[in-house]
DNA sequence: TTAAATAGGGATATTTCATATCCTTAATAA
DNA sequence: TTATTAAGGATATGAAATATCCCTATTTAA
């Protein structure tokens, strides 16, 4: 069970939009060069986030993405359900319906125990992927990269940016 | 993401081993029927968990699977990482790598933040089924399945025990 | 002693999904 | 007017989940 990579591709490409100056946009080929990805692929991966409504888009040249909100208001699991869909990831069968021994007018009365309870742990992942901003990304790269390289790292952007 | 449906059969299946009487094997014949699954696939499933050292095997007619250990003493992730793996649901390639302003000789200081995010995330869910033992499901199903039917589904696994 | 039943595991087919590329269209800015 | 862009459809490729079949060694029951 593992995650697409677009979710890896589109949560670095929020944090670059994020450093964006107001009402710029920067193109899906300055971030696909950016982060040494397929332009194309990495695209379906930042229409998902238009299609959430994560991102606004303009059209033309100078034209791309910018977030549609800001930093604080956009958590990793509205990135990472952008791309990744909402599905719980356990899926129940309900094969208790095929014990030989239920008689066949039987009614279930709730959820599955068991779906519940991996259901559970579908939440508490939710839970901290809610409880984490963009913001707080952001500033936990700005710790962990050298000042000369997030300072390059922004120019290169800027001189992209439309 | 989705886990693989083995997770979920190997729940069910770990439920009706527990309660088995001491000593006693049920076959993957009997656990397939008694689910509706297909045999020869379940028993991948169940091969696993006796790799993981969660059941115990024994070979020839009346053989068949129990439990190694008292299912107060298996937890839900014991099972759900037998079948589905150990990995963490967030492969980190290292994108921020590619970053062309990255002097060439510069080395990382640690882990991507974006991927220690997402890591513990994983942690949580971890965490969540970590909580949750093979007896707290079988006392969950006892309250949730009707007295007569539980009484009947025991007796139906009793007589295929070997 | 023999025959039947079992787990284990290898080989292989099928299906689904992630990954990736290509192309067309409409909108936009220079 | 021209170049550039997002959007999205079509299609190809690869990997993984799903599923079946078959062989072997082991063990129990008759």
């Amino acid at each position: 069970m593992i995650l697409k990579s677009q979710v890896e591709w589109a949560l670095h490409c929020c944090a670059i939009l994020a450093g964006l100056p107001e009402k710029r946009y920067l193109s899906t080929k300055a971030l696909a060069e950016f982060h040494g990805l397929p332009k194309e692929y990495l695209s379906k991966a930042l229409q998902s986030l238009s299609q959430a409504g994560l991102v606004d888009t303009t059209l033309g040249p100078s034209g791309g993405y910018r977030l549609a909100r800001p930093p604080a208001e956009l958590t990793f699991l509205d990135i990472v359900e952008a791309v990744e869909g909402k599905a719980q990831t356990f899926v129940c069968t309900n094969i208790r319906e095929n014990n030989p021994c239920r008689p066949r007018d039987y009614c279930e009365s709730g959820p599955c125990p068991v779906a519940r309870i991996m259901w559970e742990a579908d939440e508490a992942w939710r839970a901290k992927l809610r409880g984490v901003k963009l913001s707080d990304l952001t500033e936990a790269l700005a710790l962990d990269i050298p000042a000369e390289l997030w300072k390059k790292s922004f120019e290169w952007v800027l001189e992209r940016a439309g």
